[in-house]
DNA sequence: AGTATAGGCAAGTGTCCACTTGCCTATCAA
DNA sequence: TTGATAGGCAAGTGGACACTTGCCTATACT
C-alpha cells in the first residue's frame, strides 16, 4: 500500500495514469509519443519504462504481452482505498 | 494539488494524518508523544514540525494558535480529489 | 525577575530516486 | 537472413528531501 503513495507522487507518473485512464491498452512506444504530445512529458523511452515498473509494482497497471508488443492497463482499485483510510468528518462547519 | 500527493507520500506524514483522524486540536508535543507510544514514530520535534509545515502547505492540516499552543487539525477534503481524478471503470470483468 | 514550557529558524548531512547512457534481446517483415 | 521495430538490463549522476543539530523567541507560572 505504501507504494501507491510513492507511485502516485510523481508528477510523470500521474500524467502516465491520466493518459492512460484516456485510452487504455497502449504499448510503451505509444505512451511515450502520446505524453510528450497531449501531457507536455518529455521524458526519455526507458524513464516512462522505469515508471511504468513503478506503476505496476503498486497494482496501478498491468502489463500484457502479446508477441512482440506489450499493452499496459490502468487499475484504480488501489486508489480508492486512499480516501476511504481518512474518512471525511460528519458535519463541516 | 501537486502538493497534495508529495504530502502523503511520506510514511511519517500519513502516520500524522493517521493520529490527527483520530484526534484533532492536538499541539505539537501532544502528537509528538502520541506518534511514538501508539504510531511507532520516532522522529524529533523539528522533524514533525517540518512535516507539518508540508501539511499545512498541502492544505491537508490548519494550524491554529492561541496563547502559547498551537493547535493542528486534519483537513481531509484534498485527499477526495485523489479518487476522482481517475475514475473506476463502469463495468470490470 | 527568573525558570520552565511550547515552538521557530537555519545550516549541514545522508539517502533515495528520477533520469540518462550504453548495450543487449526478441519479434516480425522483406 | 538481414534490417527494422519493440523493449529490457544495468551502471552512473544529480538533485530533492527527511532528518539532525544548535541556537533563538514567546508565553506562562511562581
Amino acid at each position: 500500500m505504501a507504494d501507491v503513495f510513492k507511485a502516485i507522487a510523481d508528477e510523470t507518473r500521474r500524467a502516465i495514469l491520466d493518459e492512460l485512464s484516456e485510452r487504455d491498452e497502449q504499448t510503451l512506444f505509444e505512451l511515450c509519443s502520446r505524453l510528450a504530445m497531449r501531457h507536455a512529458v518529455t521524458s526519455s523511452r526507458q524513464a516512462v519504462s522505469q515508471h511504468l515498473d513503478v506503476l505496476e509494482a503498486a497494482g496501478l497497471v498491468r502489463r500484457e504481452k502479446r508477441g512482440r508488443y506489450t499493452f499496459h492497463t490502468i487499475d484504480t482499485r488501489p486508489l480508492a482505498q486512499i480516501a476511504e483510510r481518512w474518512p471525511a468528518k460528519e458535519a463541516p462547519q
